[in-house]
RNA sequence: GCCCCCAUCGUCUAGAGGCCUAGGACACCUCCCUUUCACGGAGGCGACGGGGAUUCGAAUUCCCCUGGGGGUACCA
């Protein structure tokens, strides 16, 4: 049998964290077996559906790795199917017409609750006479379609993750509306639990994977496939990405789709790989480190745990430093450069690529997130500007001494070597008969207008590339004075 | 309320009866490297929710309790 997963989020949202990494168990699955991973778009909740998240929604998972091998699919596109199939059910008896309004149903439900009875649907319309249907059309009331449930039925399945489930029918709420509202003598626009049967039937899914939050729509869909004379494919319930305070993660927690991770300045790769790890577990779990395609090669739902994990910025915060501190300097110069340019910097990105590129491998070992480049560059693209540290070390005595030797000895071309700029240092120490350290500091405070900041050496001859080193100590020396 | 699921350091986890005086990672602390800040390196702190049962032996099996989560729509 060829493993067929799929991924169905609803365009109702940007890519969420959670949906993704569903998108990931299933992806890491369907490579492991060497199957298909479909997906398909559930847009049958025309009043929240959105084209502009389903775009956010494909190209988060492009840019995640997570490429599928068919669809994406629509379901705004398929009612006939579900239509077909509705039918079918009413045709066989296991479907019928319900007259309930809304304000009967809420006043069931308030009064079961009275009688402290778990809120149900109390299958009072399962068998109209002919007459009380004709009377309720009379009155204009637009029936659902409800599917039958049985109290007594057993269902139970072999979960992937959490192994037997067990779940009771009386438990199910009574017979589910698997169709909204419409005319008579027609069909109204299917409902989810419903579609997604049906699709799963007719796209030959052969695990459904998804999170813990369907666990309770499982045994209604089982039920579906067997009215529907189909086998019931493998169900796998991952567990839930979490919140600081335990609960599920959700929209309102602050940055949760794919879309503000990116921009962040998160790398595909890491982020993968962190929600890979949220729930998962290599066999060498010591190794934490890995790529999408390594992931696949050892997954299995052996080693997925159970309980929710909790979203923990400081570990996918080293996860990325550590993606950005091994990625090669030409692409994460690449990547570098579209937050400069955001950032208003000046520079040409071709004919001062070379300049880009030094400046990139200076800040790579200090970079959390992509955009931390934009601060700690500052100093690079920016006119000077003295912090008051920087002012109180310049204004220490040899300061200006330091300083103005230095600015005399540079070379007047664009090329200073690292071995010039040591050289000059020793120069300036011995003939100033200074510490090292006033030097250093002295050079650093005139040359970036801080006390800290990147390796200063290497600072000084990116400025030199672009003749700034000279008169910025020009301007510092005013400070000195 | 009812149903379902879950339970190892603060967090993510390893652990499938003795290898566990419970291992790794993040975070935190200390030290080293570095005349800055980081990076990197070396240490440290820190957990099996509680109670029974089975067993020569339980983090690992079973039961109960407690706690947490999910669900309970003419949303998906």
């Amino acid at each position: 049998m060829t493993v067929r997963v799929r991924l169905a989020p609803s365009p109702t949202g940007n890519l969420h964290i959670g949906t993704a990494r569903t998108a990931v168990f299933n992806w890491l699955f369907a490579r492991h077996q060497g199957g298909q991973f479909i997906l398909r778009i559930e847009d049958t909740d025309l009043e929240r559906s959105r084209p502009e998240y389903t775009q956010n929604i494909l190209e988060g998972l492009t840019w995640l790795g997570m490429t599928w091998d068919e669809g994406p699919f629509y379901q705004s596109q398929r009612t006939d199917l579900y239509r077909q199939a509705i039918q079918s059910l009413l045709d066989k008896g296991l479907a019928y017409r319900s007259y309930e309004t809304p304000e009967e149903l809420d006043a069931m439900r308030e009064a079961q609750k009275a009688r402290s009875e778990a809120p149900r649907y109390d299958n009072r319309h399962r068998n109209l006479t002919p007459e009380q249907e004709a009377a309720f059309i009379a009155e204009g009331r637009q029936p659902v379609i409800r599917f039958k449930i049985e109290d007594d039925r057993e269902i139970s399945w072999n979960d992937l993750v959490r192994g037997k489930v067990a779940w009771k029918g009386r438990d199910l709420g009574g017979d589910m509306v698997i169709a909204r509202a419409a005319a008579a003598d027609e069909i109204g626009p299917p409902l989810y639990n419903f579609v997604v049967v049906v699709d799963d039937i007719d796209m030959k899914i052969s695990h459904v994977i998804r999170g813990e939050d369907h666990i309770g729509n499982t045994p209604k869909q089982i039920l579906l496939y067997e009215a529907l004379g189909a086998a019931t494919p493998e169900f796998g319930h991952t567990p839930l990405i979490l919140n600081q305070a335990g609960a599920k993660l959700s929209k309102r927690d602050g940055v949760t789709s794919i879309s503000d991770f990116k921009q962040m300045g998160y790398v595909p790769e890491a982020l993968a790989n962190y929600m890979t790890l949220l729930g998962w577990s290599p066999p060498d779990a010591t190794k934490e480190l890995f790529t999408l395609a390594e992931a696949a090669e050892q997954f299995s739902f052996d080693r997925v745990n159970k309980a929710g994990a909790k979203f923990d910025w400081d570990k996918l915060n080293w996860i990325n430093s550590q993606y950005l501190h091994a990625m090669p300097i030409d692409r994460l110069t690449d990547l570098l450069i579209p937050y400069w340019q955001a950032a208003g910097y000046e520079f040409d990105p071709t004919s001062d690529r070379p300049w880009l590129e030094q400046l990139t491998n200076l800040l790579a070992a200090s970079l959390t997130l992509l955009k931390d480049a934009v601060e700690m560059s500052q100093l690079f693209f920016t006119p000077i500007n003295f912090t008051d540290e920087a002012k109180a070390q310049l204004q220490q005595e040899g300061s200006a001494a330091v300083l103005q030797a230095v600015a005399s000895a540079l070379p007047n071309d664009h090329s200073l070597t690292a071995e010039q700029a040591q050289d000059i240092i020793k120069q300036v120490v011995k003939e100033q008969n200074v510490k090292k350290g006033l030097v250093m500091r002295s050079l650093r405070a005139g040359l970036t207008g801080d006390l800290h900041g990147p390796d200063l050496l290497q600072s000084w001859l990116l400025l030199h590339q672009k003749g700034q080193d000279l008169p910025r100590l020009q301007q510092a020396l005013t400070i000195a004075q």
